[in-house]
Formats: C-alpha cells, structure tokens, sequence
DNA sequence: ACATGCTGTCTGAAATATCAGACAATAACG
DNA sequence: CGTTATTGTCTGATATTTCAGACAGCATGT
C-alpha cells in the first residue's frame, strides 16, 4: 500500500487493454464493482482508475452516478469509495428470492447457534471457489473467511466435492496449473488430487487438515439440485486440533443437514 | 400509460420521461436495478423496458450485460430475470466492511436466537423508511417483512425516532401529505404524529400498536452515530396480543441492546 | 383461417458519452 | 524553495452506443 501503484493493475480477465480502446459505460462499471470486490477495501479514485484501466476523467464521472445511486458510498474523509447501502439491498434481495436458498441460510444459521463453530456455503465461481455465506464462530478462536474472495479449488474441501461430476480429464483441463500451489508453497500432486475428487464423491463427504493453512479442519458435505449435481456445500471450518470424536460427530451433523437441503432428484 | 400493461409504469422519481430522449447505460443500470428491487420479483425484459420507460432493444442489450456478469440472473425458463450472485456478493462486502455494522448484525442474530421474534434494522431511505436487515421469528406466527421496501415514515414505530432531529417544522416538509394515510385508508393527524415524534425523542424509544396492519406490535429503539444523531434503529415486530409482561421485558431488551450499538458521542 | 400479442435479434443513423488532456489546488519531499 | 504527485473539474472532438423500427418465430384467441 506504501507505494505508488505498483502492483495495482490486476490484470483484467478476458479484457484486452489494448491501448486507444473506448469501452461502455456498463462494462466500466461491471470492472469497477468487480475490482473493488477483489480488493475488499475502500479505493481512491484514482486508484480505481488504474485498477480497471480507465482513463481518470470517465472514472470520475462513472463513481459519481454510482455514488448518487447509494451503489457505491463514501468512506471516511480521504475521498474513499465502496460498495453502498443499495447493494445490500440488492444482495438481500437476491439471497431471498428463493425459497431453497432462504431454507439454506436458516440451516446456516441454526447450525452455527446450535454447534459454535464457523459453517460456510460454498460454491464455484468460473474455476475458482468461493464462500458464499457463512457464520463466524462466537468462540474466541475465529477462522473468518471473506465470502466472495476467489481461492483455488484444490485448496478446500468443498472443492473436492463440487467437481465430482467431472471425470479425471475434465478436471485437469478445468484447474489451471498454478492452482495445485498451496500458500506456503508446497504442491499437491494433480494425481493425488484427482483421487481425492473420487473418493469425495464416493464418500459423499470431504475433508482437508492444515491444507490451505496450518491452522484449520474442514469438512464439506454436498447440497445437491434437482437434477442430482452438486452446485453448493455446506462446511464447517474447524480449529484443526478439535477432538476426533467431535469432529465426527459434527461430520454427520454437516452430511444430515446437507442431505436435508439437497433437493429431491425429480 | 394509456396501452395494456397499465400499472406497470411506476413514475420514476426525478426523471423526466420526455420521448424521444436518449439516456446513458449506466443511468439505465440503475433505474433496472431500482426498478427490480421495487418489483420485488423476477421480471421478464419486455416488462422492465416498460417500467424504465426503455426501448426493447436497449433493454436487452442492457441486461445480457449484466446477467454475464452475474449481476442478474435467468429465473426459471420463460425469460424471467432477477438479482444474480454478484449482487449477493456485493452486498456481503458492503455490510461486512464496518465494524459497526457487524456488531449490528451479530447482536441482530443474538438478539434473534435468544427471543424468537421478528427483530429489524431499520433506517431511512430519502423520506420514506426501510427495513436494513432482519431476522425473521422462528415461530409459526412469522410476520416477515422485506428488505429494501419503502414504507410511509408514518407508518412505523421506527420512523418516530428517526426525525428526532427534526423541529415540527422540517417534519411538515419531509413527510409527503399522502404518507399520513395508513393502508387501511384510516388518517393519522399530522399534530398527533409531530407529539409522537417529541414523544419518542423523549422516551428513547418508539411503539406502535396495530398501526400499518391490525396484526403487529412494534417497538424501536435508537442506535445513534458518533455524532449522537439517530442513523439506524433496532426493532421488535411482536404479535399485537403479546402479553404486556412480556412486552416490557423485550422493550428493555431493545433500549439496552440500542444502546450498547450506539457509539460514544465524540 | 386470421388477427393480435409477445419475444429475441438485427440493422443503420444520429446523438452523445467516453476519452485525452489541460487546469488549478493541494500535498509530500528533499 | 523548487520538484513531483496527487485530486477533482472542465473542455471539445470523435468513436460509439443508444435508439427506432423491422423481422421471424411462437404463442394465444376468435
């Protein structure tokens, strides 16, 4: 953050910034909202700008009409933007439109009343995995996960099961190479990974210890749709020195609960 | 306005329909999205180009934009189209980037588990009020009531303390004359609501029995800014038959709860 | 059978939104 | 003190997007 820009220019996907190229409005705006969600912080203008590649002046001109439209609001005094209060309602909107997904979020909700821990919903997004919700644990000791924020697949548990529709050659074209890269380094063996798809979609269940880090246990279970596929998992994210014999227990809490709001195959 | 769909055309607040004026695409983003959040329910392109007063062709154009980028998405197969997961996202950035307003949500959610009832956030949203976020009763008597919809201030508990601020003179020009009429066709004086007002700045909180519908008990406590002035309240949605021993014990509940959110004024 | 209403996609033309760049203010730095 | 970066606002020109309307396809109703 210290220095000037370096650093800032996210290379844009699918966008070609080839230079002297006029882009529309709309589309400024889908790459504003989408850079501002990757950098999960309130940005200046200006910073805007060089993260979309966008000249200042339209930059400008484009938060102003969000900012009037409560899509985007003000923070602090320093000439910050982020998202605004329209957006939660939007989001709020979307969240409940649906009867299964309003079921979803009660599940969530009583789960994390029920047990303490933190449980997350999780799905895909193009070829990474997100969070799309979840509940923080009230314990002291707090995994909080940034829902929206993209991780490669094979990092989680929940990928492992949300690719089980795939067979071996599918998935090796679906994860891109760099992907395999944990954070600190080490490299999960494709071969390795495509054995642990298998065995999630045997077990109907996945879990990872210290996988994306040193410090948690996850385990997934699969909500399924209409049609049998896996779209979604319900997860608990663990401290990764819970007890075995809570860890199962919560296991088959995770895959009764998951089973509940699968729909039935029609 | 004279063709079949009458009804549909909300006017569009401080914009000036002229025909034959061409409107920018970001202006039109909004107006769709603003347009959907009133609707409250998937819509097909056809109907939304009538409601933002938009020809067809711009219209779709308009929305495939926005469905690839998952800010709509398709709704069942005839063509209907609503908030997509970017939205969801969106909006889960933007409530979770403050403190404050995460400590709001967790004590909505505590709040929630340990009574069982409907509670609410509640704001304003230019001169009409809104529901910010809330959490429905767990009990068979659900009073659900949605995010995002603009209510007549009159109409609710929470609108009482949220023009504390204002003299009886700024409330006159700030409540539209046609708010004072409830849905049941009834009239609320215009004296009587400015005594309530004073009343609620008084008492630090606000109730309302039977008033926007002869079902509910309502009652609002304040959460005030830094600043001390009154942004957001926490609300009860109660069965109007609630017992009164029951009723004193969560209206302390409320008042404490509002108070512990409310920041030290500076 | 026809008439009517809708959807979703194209077209060319005209109106204008996006753009590069200039500008004054302010801040940071040596 | 000058030098170098900022920010936020304007400008005029042109490349682009919005628009009206036509089109085929598929319903529905009489």
């Amino acid at each position: 953050m210290s220095d000037s820009a370096t650093g800032l220019i996210e290379t844009e996907a699918g966008a070609e910034p080839r230079n002297g190229e006029r882009r529309r409005g709309i589309d400024r705006v889908i790459m504003l909202l989408e850079a501002l969600l990757r950098h999960r912080a309130p940005m200046r203008v200006g910073d805007i700008a060089k993260m979309i590649g966008a000249p200042r002046s339209t930059t400008y001109e484009i938060v102003n009409s969000l900012l009037e439209a409560e899509m985007l609001e003000n923070v602090g005094t320093e000439g910050y933007v982020y998202f605004g209060r329209a957006m939660h309602l939007f989001g709020w909107a979307y969240s409940h439109h649906n009867a299964h997904y309003r079921r979803i979020i009660e599940t969530l909700d009583k789960m994390a009343a029920e047990t303490g821990e933190t449980v997350q919903l999780c799905g895909l997004r193009g070829n990474k995995y997100i969070v799309l919700d979840c509940r923080d644990s009230s314990g002291p000791f707090r995994i909080s996960s940034d829902v929206g924020v993209e991780v490669p697949i094979p990092w989680t548990a929940s990928g492992r099961l949300l690719l089980g529709h795939m067979s071996e050659e599918e998935v090796k074209d679906f994860i891109p190479p760099g992907d395999y890269k944990l954070p600190d380094g080490r490299v999960i063996a494709p071969a390795e990974f495509f054995s642990d798809v298998a065995l999630a979609r045997q077990q109907g269940f996945s879990e990872t210890a210290a996988l994306a880090d040193r410090f948690t246990w996850c385990m997934a279970a699969p909500i399924r749709d209409g049609h049998g596929a896996i779209n979604k998992t319900l997860c608990f994210v663990l401290p990764v020195d819970t007890a075995e014999t809570r860890r199962s227990e919560l296991l088959a809490l995770l895959c009764e609960r998951a089973r509940g709001l699968s729909l039935a195959g029609s």
